[in-house]
DNA sequence: CCCTGATTCGC
DNA sequence: GCGAATCAGG
């Protein structure tokens, strides 16, 4: 399908309206979410704030204090409908409000959360919750903190008596070779089970099956056949 | 997993 | 110029 005026025309409008190229390429119609982004690059179209690349436009801030008249962006033309505001402009913060008075009853909070004690006492004691939910201690607090018991680990039941020395799926763990050995379903089918590679799911030997060097696109060759997931052969 | 936009590069 | 493949963050 080809990029016709009439085509061009709704992908622009799309997307400076702020529609995501899905949408736009729903749209349109016959062509996919990358042929829309692609044209719209092509087209020079200002990209929109990316998920993924950090806006990178702050690196002086620090140094100039001052703040100058912003630069005029000449790019963005405004649309004269009414569109929804996408700007991303840093927003002046809005008021630090702490609010102290309030009408009271807008709504029945049930939140278990730091109920606050029933007797104001002089100094009210600010906590924060630590990871696992104890409540941390202020510095001047006395009380030793009431540590919970540590949670019981339950281990499950190795299935079957022939499995015994076998890497199961209820052993795998972040430390342990998750490489299969065997097919799934099958009676041994078990894991590798050694130690890993740090920061890979599978050992050393392992990692040395599944990373390789990425050869440029040109360069590679398909895939040799099926060394797993191919068809059962029964 | 899903989503997103950006980028690369063979065509 | 096109867009699939890939990347990388949320």
């Amino acid at each position: 399908m080809a990029w016709t005026d009439e085509r061009i025309d709704t992908l622009r409008k799309m997307w400076e309206d702020g529609q995501t190229a899905s949408q736009i390429a729903e749209a349109l119609g016959q062509v996919s979410r990358n042929a829309v982004i692609g044209k719209a690059h092509r087209l020079g179209l200002q990209s929109r704030p990316s998920p993924v690349k950090p806006n990178e436009v702050a690196v002086e801030v620090a140094a100039k204090p001052v703040v100058e008249p912003a630069a005029p962006k000449p790019v963005v033309a405004a649309l004269p409908e009414v569109s929804k505001p996408v700007e991303v402009v840093a927003a002046p913060p809005a008021d630090p409000v702490f609010e102290a008075d309030e009408d009271e009853d807008a709504e029945i909070s049930d939140a278990p959360v730091a109920a606050p004690a029933p007797v104001a006492p002089p100094q009210p004691i600010l906590r924060s919750v630590g990871p696992g939910g104890f409540l941390r201690q202020s510095p001047g607090e006395q009380q030793a903190p009431i540590t919970p018991a540590p949670p019981r680990r339950l281990v499950p039941a190795k299935p079957s008596a022939d499995m015994a020395g076998k890497t199961t799926l209820l052993d795998l763990s972040d430390r342990i070779c998750k490489w299969p050995l065997g097919h799934p379903g099958e009676p041994d089918f078990h894991f590798c089970g050694d130690k890993v590679n740090p920061g890979f799911p599978y050992c050393v030997a392992h990692c040395g099956h599944a990373y390789q060097a990425q050869l440029p696109r040109r360069d590679r060759r398909p895939p040799p056949p099926l060394p797993f997931g191919g068809p059962r052969v029964r």
